[in-house]
DNA sequence: CACAATTCAGTTGTGCACAACTAGCTAGTA
DNA sequence: TACTAGCTAGTTGTGCACAACTGAATTGTG
């Protein structure tokens, strides 16, 4: 390591993993700055974060089990169970099991949770006068993000080879 | 909400908040993915993510008050004292008060938390070997990151006047 | 000098993320 | 039928992130 030769090829190497440790970083620094932004545009709906998520996918969803809201948000039982529970007990969902399937657990919005829909339209508003960003520009790193999620979670997580 | 009038002007703007929101969840997904990815690198270092940055600053530096290192990983005292706390009982930082300023706290590794310099810089090979990304695009999209990391968090916390 | 404002680290409380595990249910099989 | 294997949500424990606060030290100002 440390490769002090007079040798082109070796520094560049070591540029590359300093770029990437930076775009970690970055990507750490990014998603942080953007949760504050969203925690200020959500402080009136008292929501997180991770909570609007949630009520994102039901409101387009409709009745959702937990195991498909983990699906879109990426999220376990781990995660998602507290989180769902703040969310019922704020009186915005209701958590029933499924006849069907008595493991599975249906969440649906009830009429505050689906009344909240009109104010939260508001929010992308805020983000976006707050944040200003160049439609062309996120676009392109939107796409790149997505990549490089889809990525990093199949080689992160090799256990799921069915 | 869903203009479902001829107008094309409304659409673009709808599709824009919506493109805001994706990217938002994008980096949300991509930072969880990448940590995902460093556990895996760190497990034999026994560090998590936030621990390494602290001990790369160190690294790097040397010595540091808390503060500085609160201000090169954009983190608050909240985040650093405990985390700091948990390096030194590892026994691989030392923490003692500035004697030139009470108030300061100076950071310094020990001779294991120097040591651990070497092992440490096999974990960027990792990531790069499980990750195989391309440098030009990570260039790009470093770049990109940190433009929007500074437009957030001066706009998202104005408290910044100085 | 005295005293008010500021700075710095730390603590407390809330919530998210994730690993590891538990408990109940379902389905497939001997 | 009984038994096993797998699925689903939930719980526990650890650590990060951040707001709000505390307490000690320092600095600035009258």
């Amino acid at each position: 390591m440390t490769p002090r030769t007079a040798d082109d090829a070796a520094p560049a190497t070591e540029d590359l993993l300093r770029l990437e440790h930076q775009v970690c970083f970055a990507l750490h620094s990014a998603s942080r700055a953007f949760g504050g932004v969203y925690r200020e545009a959500l402080r009136d709906l008292d929501l997180t974060y991770p909570q609007y998520l949630a009520m994102l996918t039901l409101w387009e969803h409709g009745e959702l089990p937990v195991k498909r809201i983990g699906e879109l948000l990426r999220l376990d039982s781990g995660t998602l169970s507290p989180l769902l529970k703040r969310l019922e007990a704020a009186g915005l969902v209701q958590r029933t099991r499924s006849p069907q399937d008595e493991r599975s657990v249906l969440v649906r919005l009830t009429a505050a949770g689906t009344a909240l829909r009109l104010p939260a339209q508001e929010v992308p508003l805020r983000i976006a006068a707050t944040t200003g960003l160049d439609p062309a520009e996120l676009r392109v790193l939107h796409g790149m993000l997505q990549r490089l999620t889809d990525r990093l979670d199949v080689t992160g997580s090799p256990a799921n080879a069915k």
